[in-house]
DNA sequence: GTGAAAGCGCTAACAG
DNA sequence: CTGTTAGCGCTTTCAC
């Protein structure tokens, strides 16, 4: 063994090309399998490079590609505890999708209207696009990158049309759902519609979500009512005799939850219940409640797909959508 | 202006050098500030820079500098409700903490016993040093970087002396909750430990600080007792008039709390509650319940501070503290 | 204090 | 099919 193949050194392909007697070049063709390159020689190359545990270095890689090989997910700082297990699980989406083309996922947080974390890691060149899992009204996030002319797409909805985005069809989706829990009460009855702050936007949807339910479905000796005042839901509660609540979400949900048990209501029997946010503390309630469950990661391993072909040149579809799967449980009367 | 310098042209030092009719290596040494070099000449390059939009290719400055200016954070991809809140409260005090020196975070998601991602990110040299967010008995993770010898820091306990780490003292800091908790029983009681399961590292911490603070602080009439079996919690919790249940961890609490309201026992008076682990559902449920609450940004901040100093050769402590604070809500009688 | 030149490790024409 | 030669954009000796 020459002497520059020392133990515990990281090679590099001159390593390789000397110990092969061959030139840097071919290794790199051989490893890359790009160029013409004959079958035999490729052998050699990967098999020296498996036994000398031959890594590439990526930071060379990129500086010679002109390509990070990195995302960039961004998401924001401060979140509630749902919007947190959203983003993990869309992160591991990325996560999963990217690796399988050599991708890595890099974190951008920011708050509210504080570009600059952005800002750097796109004019740094610290990234080849970037993921947005949230959008704002009038998104900065949005007017920067377009600016800079920067790839990018967006999770969720509000993009318009003309901006890479995979959405999981809220609105379309809630509706659906509710018809769905609404169509189990076979004589008609009184349906709530308990819904958090407005000020989140997938509370607007979800609303709108329930609203298009009722207005477009026809439903037969159907009458509802909205409550957006959560910490005073209790009144609300005892002044009808409700037949289904709706709740926007798992937090919500679990407060309606507490009131209906003090006011000794049963779940599932004397009302039935759901919530358009799904939650791991609902598979196991007392009774399990009902919910419409986003798939968090599957909207993340599909925009960085969405991602990865846009920087290839592949073909790809502005308008991508992630279906929401209905998870019936006793709440609803199963 | 010259020809090379085109709107919406990245600019590299070479631009910048020839605009100012300087060379390459005394604009580089400006910007950096390190080396020797005239206060106005300094003063020159970064008004240029900063009137071009200068911004250096860290890409290119990375392979140079032998530097990724990445740190990777390992997180399980599997994880509960409020192990992913942990997760990104984390993500969010490293992100800061490297944001201040220029660092990125790059996630590393994993399943059990599946090194490969990491070993990609390393070998691969996409960063310069990692954090392990979790640990497993005989964590594999840490024999690799170990035998890469590998720069890192582990967030927790467990990791041993040698190792670089930040740790939230879950065994002490639960033992001195508990004290808390139980000296709210002044004339003694029954106390009973409700535990999620063993297999979870955390869970073990807990018991091991309950167990501590039962042994160890002398209490007058008090009796305890384990319950490991959150399923059938409902048949200890009927055994007993309990005066204290302490849980491991918010989902654990939840169920003892619906189970609690089934018995009709009233929470805060005929027993107290409390739980090793905060959730913002605890702070608004009825009643809110005492929490011992574990600051996972700044543990996030703090193992990254660690890291940038291993990496900067800077001095540092192998052992590193993040105290746990105590939310002391209703649920103990206030 | 500043410039010239080499080099980080890889890719990609262009020759042969 | 393989080798030679330039880069990619920055840092860093080493001269001057």
């Amino acid at each position: 063994m020459s002497n520059r193949l020392r133990k515990d050194k990281t090679y590099t392909m001159d390593d390789l090309a000397a110990e092969l007697g061959l030139s840097k070049s071919t290794v790199s063709r051989a490893l890359s399998g790009s160029g013409r390159i004959g079958a035999d020689t490729v052998a050699r190359v990967k098999e020296c490079a498996e036994r000398l545990g031959f890594r590439p270095n990526l930071t060379a890689k990129a500086l010679a590609g002109q390509r990070t090989l990195n995302l960039a997910a961004v998401m924001p700082q401060e979140a509630t505890a749902s919007m947190m297990m959203f983003y993990h699980e869309c992160l591991s989406g990325m996560v999963v999708r990217g690796a399988r083309s050599g991708y890595n996922i890099l974190v951008c947080m920011q708050d509210d209207n504080d570009t600059v974390p952005l800002e750097d890691v796109v004019r740094n060149r610290k990234v080849d696009a970037v993921i947005l899992t949230q959008l704002k009204h009038d998104d900065k996030n949005v007017a920067l990158l377009k600016k800079e002319n920067f790839p990018f797409v967006v999770i969720g909805s509000g993009a318009g049309e003309n901006i890479a985005h995979v959405d999981s069809k809220m609105i379309e989706s809630c509706a659906a759902f509710a018809v769905q829990c609404v169509s189990k009460l076979e004589t008609g009855g009184n349906v709530l519609f308990v819904c958090g702050s407005l000020n989140v936007e997938a509370n607007n949807n979800r609303l709108s979500g329930f609203l298009s339910a009722m207005e477009n479905s026809h439903f037969e000796g159907i009458q509802y009512a909205i409550c957006t005042d959560v910490a005073d839901v209790e009144n609300d509660l005892s002044v009808k005799d409700w037949n289904l609540i709706l709740c926007s979400d798992d937090v919500v949900c679990l407060r309606v939850m507490e009131a209906l048990k003090r006011l000794e209501v049963q779940i599932g029997k004397d009302v039935l219940l759901a919530s358009f946010h799904d939650s791991i503390l609902f598979e196991t309630s007392m009774p399990p409640v009902s919910a419409l469950r986003v798939d968090a990661f599957t909207l993340g391993e599909k925009s960085t797909d969405v991602a990865l072909k846009m920087l290839d040149g592949i073909q790809y579809e502005k308008m991508n959508y992630v279906d929401c799967s209905f998870e019936m449980r006793s709440s609803t009367g199963k």
